[in-house]
DNA sequence: TGTATGGTGTGGTCAGACCACATGACCGAA
DNA sequence: TTCGGTCATGTGGTCTGACCACACCATACA
């Protein structure tokens, strides 16, 4: 007999999270099915499905209909997806103000800059790419979507999965303002050859080793693509 | 009718993002009882409830049965745990490194005690607060709750909201790793007399406005925790 | 040997029913 | 009039049962 006092979602919430942290399951791995689940707990299927879903939303789970091995739902453990959805949704609900988001872009990124720069060895090939895709023809969404994708990339390379995740719910929480900046900006053909070239800046900073100039570049990149799009004056 | 390719929960959660987006509903306001969402929707009350689960799990709403104006489903905006939620079990899935949040939460911290350190006038009520609790005779869990709010209340006192919910999260997700490592310290008695007195250090330095030995002081605080409690020769 | 074909187990969804609970209106007694 | 109890109502919480779509896999057949 389960709890009587937690919702019975709960109860599948907490066997599933005892299955994780005693590591009976982890990434890769299938749970069981969901009928399973449900008479095992004593609770009905449809309070399953809800906990299921808040996994799946978290990115803690994928869930694929069919048969067979890859059926199921399977423990992926990304987290990106769910920092995305959280931040996102709290930026759209006004719990989280923007410029409160874009200064703690700032504090990271910079963090994660300097981590690079003091580093030995790093490896940058997949930002590299990035900012070659960034010459290509693109729109103004194309390109900002890489421009993320570059971001979320440093992150990564500085091996901080935390750091990274974290940035990728920045980044997503904020994609319709910054697009919308986009409008205000008079020439984005410009701008987006600055931005190329900041990026540059960044990543040659980082490979010379110069960890206070990384800082720099990197925060007057974020701040002065921010006052352009007349996104800084917000509220606070 | 709502689209055929994305799954019925999405449809809910996306009217509902839609809803917060334009305004139309904030912290504060009921969502439409599920019943009628499911009807406006053209989906089932179960899928609707789903959508619901996430939300409350993300921290976005809050559920009450009953009746009258309380009760419903109310928008809260309450990020915090959300966030615990998301790094506490992508912690315990392996998705997080526990060397990965305790790097996060260094850097964080430092930012946050600049941020605090260089302002002008701060309000550090709710911190001192907890410090004087923190001197009652306490359980080890008891004092880590309060040393956690600690922490949490310095980055609210910063303003960023977004950062003090992040750093809500950090320290949730490794929760139960510290207090495990707690069983390591030699005496804790002694530990907890050391604990206050830099908790007192850093709150003077931020006091004085000298930023960079409050830096120092929260790194050398954090890393020596970790450090006595062997916590930090983790993998990686 | 290769190819249909159908069985089977899985998630996805819905409809309906019942319960617990908080509110508030109503009604009756003091 | 006022106070107190009682009941209708609306809400979330849960379960059951049913059906569909889909992917796999074993079997039978050509």
């Amino acid at each position: 007999m389960p709890s009587t006092d937690r919702r019975a979602w709960q109860d599948v919430l907490a066997r599933i999270e005892g299955d994780l942290v005693a590591g009976t399951i982890g990434p890769g791995d299938r749970l069981p099915p969901e009928r399973t689940l449900a008479t095992e707990l004593g609770v009905g299927r449809s309070s399953v499905r809800e906990a299921l879903r808040v996994l799946e939303v978290l990115g803690l789970i994928r869930t694929q209909t069919g048969s067979g091995p890859r059926a199921g739902a399977i423990v992926v453990a990304r987290p990106s997806g769910g920092m995305a959805a959280l931040m996102r949704l709290h930026v759209a609900a006004g719990g989280f103000d923007v410029a409160d988001v874009v200064a703690t872009r700032l504090v990271l990124e910079a963090a994660v800059v300097t981590a690079l720069a003091e580093s030995r060895a790093v490896d940058l090939t997949a930002p590299a790419e990035l900012l070659a895709a960034m010459d290509g023809e693109l729109t103004t969404a194309e390109f900002l979507a890489i421009d993320a994708a570059f971001h979320v990339s440093l992150a990564a390379a500085s091996g901080n999965d935390v750091i990274a995740a974290v940035m990728t719910g920045l980044r997503s929480s904020v994609e319709g303002y910054v697009l919308a900046g986009a409008a205000f900006v008079p020439s984005w053909e410009l701008m987006a050859q600055r931005l190329r070239a900041e990026h540059r800046g960044i990543v040659a900073a980082i490979a010379s080793h110069d960890a206070p100039r990384a800082r720099t570049l990197v925060h007057d990149h974020i701040t002065g693509y921010y006052a352009d799009s007349k996104l800084a004056p917000l509220e606070r």
